[in-house]
DNA sequence: AGATATCGGACCAGATTGGTCGGATATTCG
DNA sequence: CGAATATCCGACCAATCTGGTCCGATATCT
């Protein structure tokens, strides 16, 4: 199949929601705005914090706030921070392809991955927020 | 993640190899040659001859043939013939979102998706077996 | 008739992912 | 200072998906 994570799928809901809106906004607000389970999201946020997309606010009034300008963080800006790095092919993600040496497509797909992640770097939270 | 499938991956093998020499060629043949387990890749190509872009012949001479021009197989063709249409965003694919109507990215990402199939659908199998 | 090929479905096991839980830390407020 | 509330972070469970196997049936050529 060829999907995004749900994962992923709330990570751009809840940056789509941050571009909007100003102000920290806690992981449960967003969550139950959204009706995605609570912890779950989180999680995902934490992950955006990590890589630097987001910044945490701790303590009784504290929530979650962009790092940047969203018109400056792409599509694939949170897919990779979420999901990892984006492997088009199998053989890209770990999984020990026996095909290796023997692989006459992969050449092929690296290019047409990069023009799919340039089709996802091209848009941005920005965007994303005004459609 | 945002990967394609090892069936997906092993059909356009396959089907590379067809447009890259003439003449019915067993399933078990191209399995040997690129180390991939046979009774899949039957299974596989069984489900390419059911969309209409293989020819299979039985018997003791049997194997698949390209049903057309190579050139007029897209990357798509192949994909969504052996994993079903693509969806981008997880409501696409039965999986009952809880979101639906609440979901404020649905509508962006659809449009991106347009965009990633069209990447997927100018390349075609004639493209992969030139390179 | 027999050998070899596809056909087509049912079936199993391992990996991935969605989702949960609990303790730790930081911050604000009474 | 202590209580409340928020993020943080890892471990953990459960359900789904996917890769892979198996078996009987059918068709075709020798």
């Amino acid at each position: 199949m060829f999907q995004l994570s749900k994962k992923s799928d709330y990570g751009l809901i809840a940056l789509k929601h941050l571009a909007q809106h100003s102000g920290s906004i806690s992981a449960r607000e967003i969550a139950m705005e959204y009706k995605i389970p609570a912890p779950l999201l989180a999680k995902v946020l934490q992950r955006l914090v990590r890589k630097g997309l987001l910044i945490s606010q701790q303590g009784i009034n504290g929530g979650y706030v962009l790092a940047r300008d969203p018109a400056k963080i792409s599509i694939v800006d949170v897919l990779e921070a979420i999901d990892g790095p984006i492997g088009i092919t199998p053989c890209e993600r770990g999984s020990n392809c026996e095909q290796m040496e023997r692989c006459s497509v992969r050449d092929p797909l690296m290019k047409i991955k990069v023009k799919v992640v340039r089709v996802l770097g091209d848009t941005s939270i920005y965007e994303l927020a005004m459609n």
